[in-house]
DNA sequence: GGAAGAACGTCGTCGTGGCGACGGTTGATT
DNA sequence: AATCAACCGTCGCCACGACGACGTTCTTCC
């Protein structure tokens, strides 16, 4: 379902500077939240945006059985402003997986300030539309791509420096919106091709430039 | 290739109102252009961003063989912005159809103007955002549907007032990033489920309503 | 009015990927 | 140590749609 995945968590999302921030510093207010608890819910009226400041946040979209993780994001992303400044809900839910530290932003208080502040609004606007064209391209890149390419992809992101992605086969089916049997598929023919080695619940990275190279195919 | 194909010309992509417009026309300049020439090209330093006020301007991407109509947008659309504001190149060629009047507003102009109102950079910045989020939606209803919905989709939206497009089987497949076998499959059993009629170079929409079902599948 | 080109209608073949199923493996819980 | 849930690997079947091919119909331009 997501193939947007990380588009729409926009882990590269950064309208905020440092100094941006220490201007901004007065209609924000630094709060924590406990593993487990939401930042904001789908469908709540948004009066807020947020800034991580520590910790990682999941965004899912759907409840119960339709629940389905979108994006993990860290510090340094902006949550629930495309939602603040349009006028309409949350479109996903935020919840904290561990203790998360972030700046909140109200509404009444933000806008304000920005008008005051045009140079930080344009900052902002650029980094919207900068998105806005990422994600339209990145869509017609990953769109009519093969799974065993699209999986590669996401490998090459996801990987951390020891080059491993901990990611269930499940997780990245759903974030590809693929089934997990072609994941397993894609997976077997990568191995085969040595570029990655699996295990439970986790993948390494052993040859990225195959990977990329597979990825672009 | 296209399938964001609307979504990239954002024909309903209109961040300025007529108030807004009054500021701005100092820093903006009307000018007209004979059909077939350009407003800009793929690749060109992004200098100015485009408002139409009269005409059609048809939106591309790539040249020669590999040329691709991506959209046709008319009188209120904004072109060439995300790139203007993002500092990078052109993403794609407008080339007018017909003559054209446009306002063109340099970037130089553009931007103190714009430091001077913010009100007016928060109202462009809204507009961006919730573009963006138009996109993701309508990417992720798009994506993996059935081509007869997509047909249906689009015929939906496509048609003027009095239920008619003229788009030919193949535009009509390259818009939806498809092959034109599918499309004339879904246009046959639209046909005979009594929700169009089809001729050459031309579909009549006869029941909306159905279609529109169809569409949401 | 005739010729060339574009667009339409239809067929068969083939690859990709979704879905259900089932057994084996790993990790967590007590 | 036993038990249970989650996860992995693999198979077969089936639907959707891409692609090539070919004949027909409609436009347009001499």
């Amino acid at each position: 379902m997501a193939w947007l995945a990380r588009s729409f968590g926009r882990p590269d999302y950064a309208p905020l500077t440092g100094a941006d921030l220490e201007i901004l510093i007065g209609s924000a207010e630094l709060i924590s939240k406990y593993p487990g608890t939401h930042l904001f819910r789908e469908g709540d009226p948004a009066l807020a945006a947020f800034l991580v400041e520590s910790g990682d946040v999941e965004i899912y979209r759907g409840t119960g059985s339709t629940r389905r993780v979108v994006s993990r994001v860290g510090s340094g992303s902006v949550l629930g402003d495309i939602a603040m400044f349009g006028d309409g809900p949350y479109i996903s839910s935020a919840q904290a997986v561990d203790r998360v530290r972030v700046f909140r932003f109200d509404k009444d208080k933000l806008l304000p300030e920005l008008a005051k502040h045009p140079a930080i609004c344009l900052r902002w606007l650029v980094a919207g539309l900068r998105q806005l064209e990422a994600t339209q391209r990145r869509v017609i890149h990953l769109m009519h791509k093969t799974v065993l390419s699209q999986v590669a992809d996401l490998l090459g992101e996801e990987a951390d420096a020891k080059g491993e992605v901990r990611l269930s086969q499940i997780t990245i089916a759903t974030l590809l919106g693929v089934s997990r049997q072609s994941v397993n598929e894609a997976l077997g023919r990568l191995r085969k091709q040595g570029a990655v080695e699996t295990g439970y619940r986790q993948i390494r990275v052993t040859d990225p430039d195959r990977l990329e190279t597979i990825a672009t195919s």
